[in-house]
DNA sequence: TTAGTGTTTCGTCTAATTACGAAACAAATG
DNA sequence: CATTTGTTTCGTAATTAGACGAAACACTAA
């Protein structure tokens, strides 16, 4: 019987850009991004966006759910709405990160 | 029998942008790319990283691929190493990218 | 209460990703 | 020629991701 020593290989910077990386890596889900940064100020509704999908509803919320676990997003309850919007935190967290990652001496 | 018309849903950056998150989205890739931008003057082989990582590796070779599969890496032999670098050309265009989808007004 | 609306969750299927060890490779050396 | 060395490719297994339609949900309105 031995203890496994737990080893830290991978720094919490590149857990967390991996993280964000990996739910950027979808064009959907680009496009999700570009479509609230570009409308701050309008509601943006699922509907809204799947009208300009080629993609099934279903699978449409199965995007947004992964932005918002990943903490990009946020959804607000407008009944019969959902009006989703970018997650301030979150957001600047993923850009600050990628930026010093990209832009370093 | 009908023409199925092909509509183009995602811009070429969105598709771009997805595709570099998509490679970065893998902590190993991350510390690949961050080891490779920490280290340009030396030599970089895959022994040296496979040193420093608990993976298998042929898994890691794995990794390697990918990135240089996205143009991000490359690899010149130099028997019996291969010495890996960044790829300046994908490298700028994914850090350009990044950059506009985050700094937007 | 019933019907309607926008959205999500569930169940399912297929395809892609991640991982490993064994085997293959390519060049240098004994 | 046979070994050795660093690395990749192959074969395979396990897990995760992506997609769909059907069903469920939550709230409004009739």
């Amino acid at each position: 019987m031995e203890i496994k020593e737990k080893v830290k290989v991978y720094t919490d910077n590149q857990e967390k850009i991996a993280r964000y990386s990996k739910v950027l890596g979808h064009p959907v889900r680009v496009f999700i991004m570009d479509f609230l940064v570009k409308n701050t100020d309008k509601c943006c509704y699922s509907g809204d966006m799947a009208e300009e999908l080629p993609i099934a509803r279903s699978t449409l919320s199965q995007h947004l759910k992964e932005l918002k676990e990943a903490g990009l997003i946020q959804g607000e309850i407008n009944p019969p709405y959902i009006k989703y919007c970018i997650n301030k935190t979150g957001w600047s967290e993923a850009k600050e990160l990628l930026g010093t990652f990209f832009n370093r001496k």
